[in-house]
DNA sequence: GGTTGACTCTCCCGCCGCTGGAGGTTTTAG
DNA sequence: CTAAAACCTCCAGCGGCGGGAGAGTCAACC
């Protein structure tokens, strides 16, 4: 019989971690005197502490373990158990190489030209939203505004509808802009001729937000710059959100790409 | 300005979240109401919010990135933290590929036969420890016993010296095991002919806890082929620590076989 | 002006796997 | 017998929130 202290030798764990998984009756000791409460160990139960730090080093959490390592677990527990844990590690293993590879890019951005990274994109889940909207074929981009009024105009000022607004760019023919101007709607609506009200469905997008105007296309060319590096597969077309309407600051606005999830990327690619 | 509830529903962040970053000193509101205590937030404040989710998906703690994004940051100390992030990273793609193996290992071994596993092989880091050797080249393992009294006569029984004595076997030639069998000693000791004192160094093995004897070579087995599925390199002859000398109980054993530290793998290999 | 209901505030607890420390008892060596 | 080492229990803290209590505030509607 070994003390706490002779088996923390033994076992190379601290005496707290012992003491610890005594608690969590993961680990108790084989007898514990009653009147002092000193713990003792048999060094037999050196393979049931094994046990618990393989367990421990495939990734599961102490009370897993417990549950794992109790009498009477089926095989087949423990197989289903072992099947999703995979699958799990095989997730943290494509999250951390694309991580490596956001630290990499960013890295490689900074050493090639020697200023602050101008615009920040970061991947985000964009919710679902109700929407009424007008879309039509533009000649140039100022022509939104004329698609806002008419969108407005149709709609009635007595509808209850949120601060923001959206251009949805569907795309660029000849000579032809294919956009899209959306309100969010706080309630449903009843249809308008010409206006299409939907729910716009949950995604993940790529959100890059920039102050001012965006005369010279940099914020969208950084935002393309960082889907082409990033790997990172586009699926749809880009909006642009106007954040602050109010009007006495520079406009605030994000730019939106949806993008696809990462999920079919493989493990050793 | 927007009140909490609409610059979360702007920026998908939580409620909590933002007055979590706000305690921190991470992203104060625009302005806050003095006598209410209400929060409001400016539109232009979405920037700096992802700034903060860009360096957190990097992987950096709320107080790093507190630190990284205050004013007065010069380039050169972004380049270093990166560089370090980046090699942190590298490390951890290694380390959850490294789990992946053992998990897929293990459910291998679980779905080739259907019984439990009977050895665990644990990875642990073997604290340094002085001891007392005698090393011989014997016929049989049966005369390790041999070994052992003549080092504790030639060390004397007043030499004080913990409970474990260890058989190290470095290699067996034709009709000859070279072994060492070792006792660990609580404090230095004068140098005795035939004996060697020395400091074992701290060191990572692979470890096996057995009970009783394995008279067929099971354990030895099942650790060998640990070493072989998991790619690890071995890198030294294995050592057996008798745990349990104390004798009523039947005795338990561990097989430690040093390893090389897993550092050389390559991140895509 | 009053009332409702949504929103916001601060404060505290819990998660996980320990680690460190305070303050007290027990064991062991000399 | 004394001193040191070992051991005990209990409490606090880490990080990044989430949940909930209890109280105050705001906007809209009557």
């Amino acid at each position: 019989m070994n003390s706490i202290g002779e088996f923390s030798r033994l076992s190379q764990i601290p005496v707290k971690t012992l003491r610890y998984y005594d608690d969590l009756r993961l680990l108790r000791p084989a007898c514990v005197n009653r009147s002092t409460g000193y713990r003792y160990y048999e060094a037999a139960q050196l393979e049931q502490l094994n046990r618990i730090l393989v367990f421990k080093d495939l990734g599961f959490s102490l009370r897993e373990i417990r549950g794992l390592l109790a009498e009477h677990v089926p095989a087949e527990r423990i197989r289903g158990v072992l099947r999703r844990k995979r699958e799990e590690v095989e997730r943290r293993v494509i999250e951390e190489r694309a991580r490596l590879a956001r630290v990499a890019a960013r890295l490689d951005a900074i050493e090639r030209c020697h200023r602050p990274i101008a615009y920040e994109v970061a991947v985000r889940r964009v919710g679902a939203r109700l929407v009424a909207s007008r879309r039509d074929g533009l000649s140039s981009y100022d022509e939104c505004e004329r698609l806002f009024a008419e969108l407005e105009g149709r709609l009635g000022h007595d509808v209850a509808r949120e601060q923001r607004a959206v251009v949805w760019h569907h795309g660029a023919g000849p000579g032809r802009i294919d956009c899209e101007a959306l309100v969010f709607l706080a309630e449903p609506v009843a249809p308008v001729e010409g206006v299409r009200v939907y729910e716009m469905p949950a995604h993940t997008a790529a959100c890059l937000v920039y102050r001012g105007e965006d005369a010279e296309g940099l914020a969208f060319a950084a935002l393309g710059e960082w889907l082409t590096v990033g790997g990172v597969t586009a699926a749809g077309s880009k909006r642009e959100v106007y954040l602050d309407e109010a009007g006495d600051r520079e406009p605030v606005t994000e730019i939106q790409y949806p993008i696809a999830a990462q999920a079919e990327e493989s493990i050793d690619g």
